[in-house]
DNA sequence: TTAGTTAGGGACGCATTATGTCCCGCACGT
DNA sequence: ACGTGCGGGACATAATGCGTCCCTAACTAA
């Protein structure tokens, strides 16, 4: 069955959700019968008129009755209600963990998608190709974009196509080189998002780990300067979240310096900060790049981050930047970040 | 699966549709490829813009691939292609079905309901749901609807509803008493209609089967002259096709009757007239009520028909009678038709 | 019996979207 | 070198969606 959604979604991408808006007002009815129009709209936050089109549509199908007293369910309405039981959970899985996450996280949008980045490896791109079309959806003329680096964010480059409106995007890398691959760098990424999508972009030549004085040197510099200028106006940001010992290991922290992290509870890490379990910032990399002031003044944050060992990071992230931010996850994420939450309510 | 299809179905009527659409789109594409636009749009019978919308959503869920060369489907369409096969048959198996059929009787619209009214009852439901919603969409004002008798029009009866179109609308028997159940006689569901949707209707109080002098006599009857004049004005028609011998049986044709109707190979019956294989007249009844010719000059000929045993007479008549024709059956009279139309090509 | 409430259905106008149509630069094959 | 057919862009208009209000019928409570 599973199988069926999957490719129907390939075709018809809001499928799941209309079948879920039509099957929670059939048994919104069900419940509230008879009741007519006006009342239902209310109960259903949804407008008179959209209300009207479903509930005809429904009536048509034979589903509903319209009587002088309201709409009530039909037999054969009944019989869908029925039928359909075992399935909702199954069907409406992710939704309804996007909207379980929206609430607990307070993010204002979560999107789930299906399976989970840690066993197969096509989740990450399916978490890209979401994410591109989330950026595709928000991005207006002359934004400037502030990227970060990782395979997320380098899936979700992958899936940019050009379009008129990112001609006058900027994208820029909101830290230094890792040191690593160079392919998952955010200069690297901020260039291919560029010549992706038909937009601009800059480099941020420094190094991720410096020390103080090289540090104070290098922000005198006129290149360097100008960057991290613009890296402050950004309207949207576009980062993945990390787990905070294995970025670090990533960074080459030294054994004693990893103790140290241990420590202070740092659980996630994102643009060079490290939070522990509450949110709090316990450790922050001495480096050149977008300060969290700077993601806070941003008005689109998209967080891309997938797999059931990221929970904990994701979490720990929310809780220190929710507003503005929209999260896009996958289901063993997902999940195993609700068991985290609340532990016994942890079904489906 | 089966379940969710059916579901899906009742739920999502509109966007199995589309559904529909976009597989056979993605199809055309992937046997074309590479195709343009303008080309593609001619073999889809759509106009390219139109077509472009569709394209370029397939584009974004990653289906097609756009080269200077033109379109063509990409791994993941091929996949999706591949693997909603085996399902096509249970999607689209119905919609299929009217579509052969159509071809096949040339009968403009064709539409088939799941099921076989001879295994399950309730399928004759479903017939007259949709029949009612199918006289719904055509009435206009000020029409005069021609009704005959049968449990399948008894049905649609049932399922109308009021409406103000229905207000000046008038309901009138084709036909006589049949001198069965008075809940199956046109004279009932004329009234039954005209009560279910606010019209009038008129009666047509004569027996079916009479003498030709009594015939005569009863023409010059001016309360049944005005019913016969007005039913010659009927824009649309509503009836049932019967199976010649079941129904001559149910007239109460004495033995030698029945068998001459056999010698001249009478198949369907149809408001008193017999029809053989071919669609040709070989029998009728010297009766008051619509005459064929009536049935040519109107608009709308609604003909609903069900069950498996109803295949050679919805044949044989439709043969007759294919222009302005509106054919509502089910699944079983449909497979049972095209086996005996095409006898290899009848799977699926 | 009557007043009040709420039902479904109809109507209308605004606004946004969809759609038909044309054009352009470009890459290919001839 | 040229022509054909490609995808992509632009734009005006048609059309549909949708919010909103009104109407009559029916039921309820006094």
């Amino acid at each position: 069955m599973r199988d069926l959604i999957e490719i129907q979604q390939k075709l018809l991408p809001d499928l799941v959700e209309v079948l879920r808006k039509r099957y929670m007002l059939l048994q919104s009815i069900y419940h509230l019968q008879p009741i007519g129009r006006r009342a239902l709209s209310q109960v259903t936050m949804t407008t008179e008129r959209i209300l009207r089109g479903e509930v005809e549509l429904l009536k048509e199908m034979g589903l509903l009755l319209f009587t002088t007293a309201g709409m009530s369910v039909s037999e054969e309405g009944q019989r869908v209600l029925e039928r359909m039981e075992p399935m909702v959970a199954e069907l409406f899985g992710l939704t309804d963990l996007a909207a379980q996450l929206q609430t607990h996280l307070r993010i204002p949008e979560v999107i789930v998608v299906q399976g989970d980045a840690d066993r197969n490896e096509w989740v990450k791109q399916e978490l890209g190709r979401v994410g591109a079309r989330v950026l595709k959806q928000r991005i207006q003329e002359g934004d400037v974009v502030a990227v970060t680096g990782g395979s997320s964010i380098a899936s979700l480059a992958d899936h940019l196509t050009p379009s008129p409106a990112f001609r006058t995007v900027q994208f820029v890398p909101a830290r230094g080189g890792l040191g690593e691959k160079v392919e998952l760098q955010a200069n690297t990424l901020a260039s291919v998002m560029a010549a992706k999508t038909g937009g601009s972009y800059h480099l941020l030549h420094v190094p991720d780990r410096l020390s103080t004085d090289a540090l104070q040197a290098l922000l005198e510099e006129p290149g360097v300067r100008e960057v991290i200028d613009l890296l402050r106006t950004s309207r949207i940001v576009v980062h993945g979240i990390g787990d905070a010992l294995v970025m670090a290991q990533r960074r080459k922290y030294s054994p004693q310096e990893l103790d140290e992290l241990r420590a202070v509870g740092a659980v996630s890490e994102a643009f060079g900060y490290y939070f522990n379990d509450s949110g709090e910032i316990v450790h922050r990399m001495p480096t050149i790049g977008l300060q969290l002031e700077d993601v806070q003044n941003a008005e689109v944050v998209l967080s891309i981050a997938g797999g059931a060992s990221k929970a904990k990071a994701i979490h720990s992230f929310a809780k220190q930047q929710a507003y503005h931010n929209v999260l896009i996850t996958d289901e063993g994420a997902a999940r195993a970040l609700l068991a985290q939450i609340d532990p016994k309510g942890a079904s489906v």
